[in-house]
DNA sequence: TATGAATGAGATTTCATTCAT
DNA sequence: CATGAATGAAATCTCATTCAT
C-alpha cells in the first residue's frame, strides 16, 4: 500500500503555509508568499482551499490532530500519575518547541481576536482537550493517593503554563537574542517543580 | 491638584491607541479605528504621531515602563519567601489580566516576529527583570532554608508561565466563551501549586 | 519717506514662497513648507493670501511687473535697433537666470497644464509682452534699414527662445552638473548670432 | 508580420502613462487616470511596474532612446552645412512638437527638480548629444569655409533653443489659447534666422 | 495678527479572490 | 491541474484649508 509517488498537492501547499504562518503569522502571511514558496502561482492555491482562513484552519487541525493522541497513553492502567504528568509534559514541550508547530500557539494567541473561528477551533480542540487530559491525569494520581490537589482545574492551567511558556520563550525571544532552552530539560524542571513543589520536604529530608 | 485642563492630545491617543490595538492587535487595527474611538479623524493622529508603527511602539513602551517596579519590595529582609513569591505571583495576575494590560503579552507574542525590535525590548524590559525578580525571590528562601531547587531558572519559568496563562486566557480564550477566571483566585492556586507541588506530603499529611 | 521698519508680512511671505517654489515647484511645494521658512504657522499665511494658487500668482506677479519695464527704453528714438536687442537680450539672460526668477518659467512650463490660469496669465503677462516688444524694436530696426527680416513674428521666437535656453539651463541643467553658463557672455553671443547669422558675410570678409 | 495578438501590457500602459503624463505632469497625474485610459484597474498598473515613479522613469527612458539618432546623417561627406543645419532643426522641430513627444521637455523641464535622476538622464543622453550634433555641423561648415562663428558653443544654445521654444510653445500656451504654431514653417524661419542674422547684408542687397 | 488643532478629500499602494484560457 | 491577468475593497498617509482662541 504505497503511498502516491506525487504527494498530493495539498500536503505541499499545507507544509509551505506552515513555514509561511509561522515566519510571518496569519495577518503577516500573503497567498503570494506560499504560492511562491511552492513555485506555484496563487490561484492553484485556491484550487485546493475556499480561502486563506480555511487553509489555515486546515493546516491547523492537520497539526493538532496528529500531537493530541501521542501526548498520553489511552488507558492510564496502573501507571503511576507522576510518570504519566512527567510524560506528559516531557512530549508536549517537545512538540510545541519543535519548528512548526511552536508558532501555532503563537499565532492563536496573537490574531486569536482576529479570527475568533479560529481561536475558538483552538480553544476546543487543544486547549479544551490538553487540560482534560492534565486533569486526567492528576484524578488518576489523587485515585491512586500519589497526589494531593486542592483545586484541580487550576493545577493544571499551572501544568500547561509551563508548557506554553516554552513554546514562546522559543519562538518569541529565542529568535531575538534570549538565552536558547533546551525542551527537554525544562520539561523536567518543570515536571520536578510542579511535582515537588518549592517548599522544602521534612519528610523527605 | 486638578489635571490639566487641556490634557495632551498624546495621551489621549494613546490610551485609545491602547484599547483598540488590545481588541484588535496591531495588523488588525486601522488608524480609523483608532479615530474613531477619540471622534477625530484620521489626520489628527498623524499630527502627534509619525506613523501607525510609532505610535504603537510608544505606546507599548510607556506601559511597560509603568508595570514592573510595583512587583515586589525593593529590599527583602525578613520576609519570608513563599508569602514575596505568593505577592508577586498575585499582583503580576491581577496586572496582566486587567484589562488595559493583558494586551501586551499578547501583542508582543503575537506580532513579535513582525516587529522585533519591539519584542526585544520587551524581553529586556518586562521578561528578563521579572525573571530575575523571581531568581531573587527564590534564592532568598533557599538562604533562610525556606526553598530547595535544583535548577532555579526553569523553576522561574514555571512560576511566570502561569501567570502568563491567566493573561492569555483572559484575553484570548475568555472572549470567545471560555470559562472565566477569577485572577486573584487563580493566582492563588498557581502559588499553592508551586510552593506544595501535587506530591502527596508526608510530612504533613 | 521711510519704508517702514516692518516690512510687511506679505512681501516676507512672497519672498519665502519664490524660494520654496523654486526649490520644489508649485505641485512639490507645501503651504507647511513656506510657513517653517518663515517661522510661522500655515494658518498665518491665510491671513495675507486667499489660497495656495493666490500666493503663486501674486508672486509672479509682482516679480513680473518689476521686471518688463526696465527690459527695453520707452521710446527708441534714434537709437540704434541692434543695440536695442542686444540690450534686450542681454537683460533678459540676466534677469530669467538670476536666482529667484530663472524658476519663474521652469514653473510655469512644467506645470502649466495643471493650472490652465495661471498660464494664461504668464502668457499675456509676460510671454506676449515680451514678444511683442522684440517685435517693435525688430520694426524698428526695419524701418531704419538695419535690419531685414521675411517674418517677424517666428524671428522674435528664436530671439526669446535663446533667452528661454539659458533660464532653463541654469535652473535644470547645472543643479545636476551640467557645465555652467556664463549669462552675460551666452547672452552676447546669442545677440551675435541671431543679428550676424552664421553664414559668411562677403560684404565684411 | 502581424504585431503579436497578445500586444505586451507594458507597452500599452507605457503608452496611456505618456499621454497622461503629457496633459497632467508627473505630479498631476494619478495612476487612476492612466488606468482608466486604458479601460483597467489601477491595480492591474501594479502587476507591470513597482510604482508610478517607476513607470515614469521606464516611460522617459524608451521615449528618449528612440528620438535622436534620426536626427541628422551620421557621415557629413560633402553636403552643405547650411543645409545638414536646416534639416537637423526641422526634423527637431518636428519630432519634439509631434504629439507624444513635446512633452518630454516639458516634464524634464517642470519637474527635473524633484527628480534629479531623471535630469540628468535626460541632459545626457539628449540634451548633451543633440548639442555635440550642432557642434560637428557648424565645425562641418566652417571647415568648408561655409559658416563664420565666434563661439561655436554658445551658438549651438542658440540653435537648440529656437526649437525648445517651438516645443513649450506647442505644448504650453497652445492649450490656453495662444496662436498655434506651424512648426515646419517655423523651423524654416529659425533656420533662416540663425543662418543670415537679422542685420541688412549689403553683399546680398 | 497669530496659532494649534482639526479635517475632508484624495493619493498611492496592497491583497484576497476570480476567471478565461 | 495550472496560470496570467485582472479587480474591488481597503489601508496608510498627505495636504490645502478652516476656525476657536
Amino acid at each position: 500500500m504505497p503511498r502516491p509517488a506525487v504527494p498530493s498537492r495539498r500536503a505541499d501547499i499545507l507544509a509551505a503555509a506552515r513555514d509561511q504562518f509561522n515566519a510571518r503569522g496569519f495577518a503577516g502571511t500573503r497567498m503570494e508568499d506560499i504560492a511562491q514558496a511552492l513555485g506555484l502561482s496563487k490561484a492553484a492555491l485556491y484550487l485546493q482551499f475556499r480561502s486563506k482562513e480555511a487553509l489555515f484552519e486546515e493546516m491547523v487541525s492537520e497539526l493538532i490532530e496528529t500531537m493530541l493522541p501521542q501526548a498520553a497513553p489511552a488507558d492510564f492502567g496502573d501507571i503511576p500519575a507522576p510518570d504519566i504528568l512527567r510524560g506528559f509534559i516531557t512530549f508536549m514541550a517537545a512538540r510545541l518547541t519543535e519548528p512548526g508547530m511552536a508558532f501555532v500557539p503563537r499565532v492563536i494567541i496573537g490574531e486569536g481576536a482576529m479570527f475568533p473561528d479560529l481561536a475558538r477551533f483552538y480553544h476546543e480542540q487543544v486547549i479544551s482537550k490538553g487540560l482534560g487530559l492534565v486533569e486526567r491525569i492528576i484524578r488518576h494520581g489523587i485515585e491512586r493517593g500519589e497526589f494531593v490537589c486542592a483545586d484541580i482545574t487550576q493545577a493544571c492551567r499551572s501544568v500547561v503554563g509551563g508548557v506554553l511558556m516554552a513554546a514562546i520563550w522559543k519562538n518569541t525571544f529565542e529568535p531575538i537574542g534570549a538565552e536558547p532552552i533546551e525542551p527537554a530539560q525544562m520539561a523536567q524542571a518543570h515536571a520536578d517543580t510542579i511535582l515537588n513543589g518549592l517548599l522544602v520536604r521534612k519528610d523527605r529530608a
